[in-house]
DNA sequence: TGCTTTATGCGTAAGTTTTACACAAATATA
DNA sequence: TATATTTGTGTAAAACTTACGCATAAAGCA
C-alpha cells in the first residue's frame, strides 16, 4: 500500500509568564514570508529525528533563549487546511509555564522580537494561534485547580499574597485571604522559610517554598490537591 | 527556507464500550506487514484534505462499521520514531465512546478481523498501541467523575444499577449504592422513564434517562458535575 | 514618641456537603 | 405464604467550606 501524505509537523508552543499581577503570553514577530510583522507563537517543524517536546525545546531556545519550568503537551491542531499555502501544516501544541524571574532576561540569540503581552492585551496573531491561546489559557485555569502549578509561574520563594494574587489574577475571581491561606497551608506541602519580604509597607510577610518532594510523595498515597472557589 | 520532513500522520481511535459489567475496547487484527495477525487499535493515515475527527470517522466506518457516541482528541503519541520501518509516523489518538448495544452488532465491512477485549484480558498489540491504551483508560476514569460520559456507554435508558454498576467496574471502586444515587439526582439532569427493568429477581427498577439538553443548560448557568469516591 | 496607614497572621461560628449505615417495598419462586 | 433478591428512601454524625473580625508588625509622619 502506498502512501502519498504532504503533510507536515509543527510544534507551538504557549509560554506563560507571571509579573507584577499580570499573566502574560511569549510571542515572536514573524520575519518572512506573507506574515511578516505580525505576531506568532514560537514554534516550527519538527525534525525527522526529534522527539516531539525536543522540538519545542530547542525552538524556544533557539528563537528567545527561555528555558521552562513546565511544559505539557496541550492539543494537536490540524483543521485549519490553509495555514501555510505551501503544504498543510499540522501542530501540536504545548502549554509551558516560566518562573517569573525570566520574565525580565532578554532573549539570548538573534530574537530581539520575542516579546512578552499581558494575556488581555494581545495583538493580531498570525495562523490560528488566537484559537490555540484561548485553549491554552483555559487549560491553564482549569489546571490551576487540580495541580499545584501556579508555583511554576512564581520565583521559588514567594508571599502568600503572591500566590494569592496569582489565582485570582488568572482565575479572574475574588478569593478570601483567610481560606485561600487555610486551604493551602492544609495540604501540607508549603513550607515557610526563615526570610521575609522586603516591601515598604505593612507588616513583613514570610517567604514560603513549594516542596514538589512531599507533594510527589504525597500523590502517591492518594493526596488530591484541589482549590476551588465560590 | 526548505522544508524537508519525512514524517506521515495517523489517527488512532480507542473504543470503548461497556457491557455485562466490563469494560470493553475495540481492536483489530493487522492483515498486513511485519505485524501481521497482531491486534491494533483502529486507525490509518490521514487524507491532504481531510480534518483529523473525519479521518478518524472514516477509518472506523471502513474498518468496523461502528459509529460512535462520543469523540474526542486524546494525546499525540509522536516519540516511537520506528513505528513504522519505511518512516516516522505521528499518530493523533482519539478517544471514543459507543453505546453498549452496539457491542453485539457484528462490523458490516470486510473487516470479520474487528473484536473487543475486555481491558483486562488484552492480547498483545502492536506498535506503542499498549501506552496508547494506557492512556486513554486512566483519561476515562478522570473524566468519568466530571463530565457525564457514563451515559455515553449505557443505552438511552438505564437503570440506576447499571450506572453504579459502570462507575464502580470502571473506577474500580466500590460505592455505596444510596448515597451515589442520591448526589446523581441532585445533579437534576435525570429523567425517570415509566418504563421498569424486566428482570426475573427482585423488585422492579424504574429506567432513567439522561437529559443532555438539561445538562447543557445548566453547564452555562455554572453548573459542575463532580462525583467523587472515598 | 506616638498616631495613622497598610498589609499580614490567625480564629471561630454558621452553613453545607459527605459519609456511614438500616430498614421497608416490590417482585419471583418454592 | 414464606423466602430470596433487588430496589427505594431517611437520618445522624462527621468533615469541610464559607463568611467574617480582630490583633500584630512594620513604615511614614506629625
Amino acid at each position: 500500500m502506498e502512501i502519498t501524505q504532504n503533510i507536515k509537523i509543527a510544534v507551538d508552543a504557549i509560554v506563560f509568564g507571571y509579573s507584577k499581577n499580570e499573566l502574560n503570553v511569549l510571542l515572536i514577530k514573524q520575519k518572512f514570508g506573507a506574515l511578516k510583522n505580525k505576531w506568532a507563537l514560537v514554534g516550527g517543524f519538527v525534525k525527522d529525528d526529534e522527539k516531539l517536546q525536543d522540538a519545542v525545546h530547542r525552538e524556544l531556545l533557539e528563537e528567545t533563549g527561555i528555558k521552562v519550568n513546565y511544559l505539557e503537551q496541550l492539543f494537536t491542531f490540524g483543521d485549519d487546511l490553509h495555514r501555510d499555502p505551501r503544504f498543510r501544516v499540522i501542530s501540536v501544541a504545548y502549554f509551558a509555564l516560566v518562573n517569573s524571574t525570566k520574565l525580565e532576561a532578554k532573549p539570548d540569540t538573534d530574537a530581539e522580537e520575542a516579546q512578552w503581552f499581558p494575556i488581555h492585551k494581545l495583538p493580531e496573531l498570525a495562523f490560528d494561534h488566537d484559537t490555540i491561546l484561548k485553549t491554552a489559557y483555559t487549560r491553564l485555569q482549569n489546571k490551576l485547580s487540580y495541580q499545584p502549578i501556579g508555583f511554576d509561574l512564581l520565583n521559588n520563594e514567594f508571599l502568600f499574597s503572591d500566590l494569592e494574587n496569582l489565582y485570582s489574577t488568572i482565575l479572574e475571581k475574588n478569593i478570601d485571604r483567610r481560606n485561600f491561606r487555610k486551604k493551602l497551608l492544609s495540604f501540607d506541602i508549603l513550607e515557610e522559610t526563615e526570610k521575609f519580604s522586603d516591601k515598604k509597607n505593612g507588616r513583613p510577610a514570610k517567604l514560603f517554598k513549594f516542596n514538589k518532594q512531599k507533594y510527589n510523595k504525597l500523590l502517591k498515597e492518594g493526596f488530591y490537591f484541589e482549590i476551588k472557589f465560590a
